[in-house]
DNA sequence: CGATTATATACCTTGACACGTATATACGTT
DNA sequence: AACGTATATACGTGTCAAGGTATATAATCG
């Protein structure tokens, strides 16, 4: 498996993860919201865990999940290169944008300003 | 495949997405710089394509391919509320080793500040 | 201790897809 | 038209991981 991307590639893993980032979560309480088989339940949660996606207490007979923060962080960073490439782009359209109001008001003379 | 997360799950499609953010790049100017046999780029670069990631146009033999930024900005909107769990998670770390500064500080009664 | 609840693991089957090799298409040059 | 370059597609193969079913482990309660 190994890397970031493929993990979260799976939609059922992406499922579990956004059920995570409200609070902590018992397998239990992940199998009923997600309607999914306990066993698929705790094999995702297993590659999640040992991916460093969740990590997990003891409650009794229950195992809480919970977030952490890292491995997405990583994906964040993947993401900076783009995000600075499609910001460019954003002004690009918004001049562009911009050009078309500016033709659109010295036609007709009424416009709101900005 | 469909989804956004499968595709860029594959190494060799994230390596050609990280090539275009510099500028558009040929098929043969991907397969050089990559290594990487040119059926497989163009195959790689067909799947980019279907998804929406890259576009192309024709310069005589060549095709030379740019990025687009939707896909990869629907990937973002995916990590947005990730990042606020974590950003909480930062300011608590930094709370934390907030109080630890201060007690050295009271340990020690020189130290910088901030 | 036996029964019940909660979770993890083992085993099997199936399908998808990444890769390689071969071939097709397209344009350009002589 | 023949040839070379650039790119796309077709086909066969192997791998791997997701899902299902069954069973194991662990803790709680009577």
């Amino acid at each position: 498996m190994e890397s970031v991307f493929e993990i979260i590639a799976e939609p059922n893993r992406r499922a579990i993860l956004s059920l995570l980032v409200s609070s902590q979560q018992s397998v239990g309480e992940i199998e009923r919201q997600l309607r999914m088989p306990q066993p698929m339940v705790s094999k995702h949660l297993r590659v999640l865990r040992d991916a460093g996606f969740v990590e997990s207490t003891v409650d009794a007979q229950r195992r809480l999940y919970r977030l952490r923060p890292e491995p997405l962080q990583e994906l964040d960073a993947w993401l900076a290169p783009f995000r600075r490439f499609w910001s460019a782009h954003v002004d690009e359209l918004e001049r562009h944008l911009d050009r078309m109001e500016e033709a659109a008001i010295s036609k007709k003379k009424t416009r709101r300003k900005k």
